[in-house]
DNA sequence: CGCTGCGTTGAATCCTATCAACGCTCGTGG
DNA sequence: CCACGAGCGTTGATAGGATTCAACGCAGCG
């Protein structure tokens, strides 16, 4: 079984023993579920914590009158659902392409009952969730205080370097499997204003999109203007090349 | 000793032996600190995690060219620092007005490492954070897809909740020791446009303001205006009358 | 082949920002 | 005691970014 997504991240974050990489791994696989699907229900029953191996999804939340905001992204690697997130909250999980998962239900109690046993897991989750509220407070300062344009690159700069603590990153190209009008509604914009920024920017050099996905071609322009700095999240060091997916 | 804003709301969140208790009582007073200052750093020392007494804060970020964005408000008996943030994050944790703490690491640290033994105190934080990262949700939300008016309701409706869970509303009347300023930087408005916000909502008799101090006028309709639910957190029911600030 | 989802474009409108100025209160110091 | 300044709230006028409405091209697909 290659190395997925989640044990990338997790070993990325802290040192892990024998006995935790097998907690890891032994985390069973959910069958599959399709985009437009909510990851924390299923049949109407709640599910478990889970993390994400492959493709994307998002929390996203509805107004009344059909308003759409995404919230957050949740890329391969990262978690779903407990620890920082409450199943009975107005959020929604969607996927937003079609996803796999796995059951995270088994590290979720281990770190919760025992954190003396799996100090390292223990560890990683505190980062993880840290993580997880640094990146909302980075959402709620691009649409309170950045204009359209600084809220794309800010956003872009984030995609690039959370994907890439995955290795999904190869010479600053990334899969984006996500419409206009998702990311729209990302950034609090219409779909046209962003079919509009995007163009601006891509005129302007920053990067190019196609089919999917995205290659940056001035990653230090883009940080200046949009006022983006890495998080300083205590990554060991390690860096991953390849991951097979 | 009065029973302070902490205790009330962990006793509210979850059911607290007495021993748990004690540790919350024990939780030893920090020095005020006057409006402006970092509640995380005191003279470059990084500071602990720490709850709050009485008074408000705030997590707010700057950015390069001086552009503000409040992400949060902390109120008395929330947390401040570790668990939910990371001391080393960008974002920064500011008294808005002179504000008492307790210092929390002794209450971290056992939840952190022996949470059987402390099953009450692992639960309400555990509540906490997740109702950390709803707020934080429900600020995206705010600032993402909604008019400055509805932002405007939808914030007072939360603090009006959060202050209601911990005595400290009155008649729907509640202290908002802060200015328009720093209303229009939570909103993600200018001052000016914050303004007259405010005085279109008062003129359609929503609530009153005067030195202060807000009184909330029309609660079911600011909700359906607003678009607003109050959190499902798992509230034990507790109600507090009182508290002695 | 027609339909649907997605990206694109133009024009008009509106919400919100910006600039500038003024009144008020309060604390300080002459 | 009054002048002075700072902080805060308020108002008017103007500019601009973003939305809305509408329409069109294009590719994928049943």
């Amino acid at each position: 079984m290659s190395p997925h997504a989640v044990s990338i991240r997790m070993t990325a974050l802290a040192d892990l023993s024998d006995t935790e990489i097998e907690l890891l791994q032994a985390m069973p696989q959910l069958p599959r579920r399709r985009a437009g699907q909510n990851l924390l229900s299923r049949a109407g029953h709640e599910q478990p914590p889970q993390m994400l191996i492959a493709a994307w999804a998002s929390y996203q939340r509805l107004l009344s009158d059909g308003r759409r905001q995404i919230i957050d992204f949740i890329l391969p690697g990262e978690g779903v659902g407990s620890l920082t997130h409450d199943p009975q909250s107005s959020s929604l999980a969607i996927a937003l392409t079609s996803v796999v998962t796995v059951d995270a239900s088994g590290l979720v109690r281990a770190v919760a009952d025992r954190p003396n046993l799996v100090p390292g897991l223990a560890h990683a989750m505190r980062l993880m969730s840290r993580a997880d509220s640094a990146r909302l407070h980075d959402q709620v300062v691009r649409l309170g205080r950045q204009t359209a344009y600084e809220r794309l690159l800010h956003l872009l700069l984030d995609l690039h370097h959370r994907l890439d603590a995955v290795g999904l990153v190869v010479d600053n190209s990334f899969a984006l499997p996500v419409t206009q009008e998702m990311l729209a509604d990302t950034l609090g914009l219409s779909a046209v204003h962003m079919n509009r920024t995007l163009q601006q920017a891509r005129k302007d050099g920053l990067f190019e999109m196609a089919a999917g996905s995205v290659t940056l071609r001035k990653i230090e322009l883009m940080q200046s203007l949009a006022d983006w700095t890495p998080a300083v999240s205590s990554f060991k060091g390690v860096k991953v090349k390849h991951l097979a997916v």
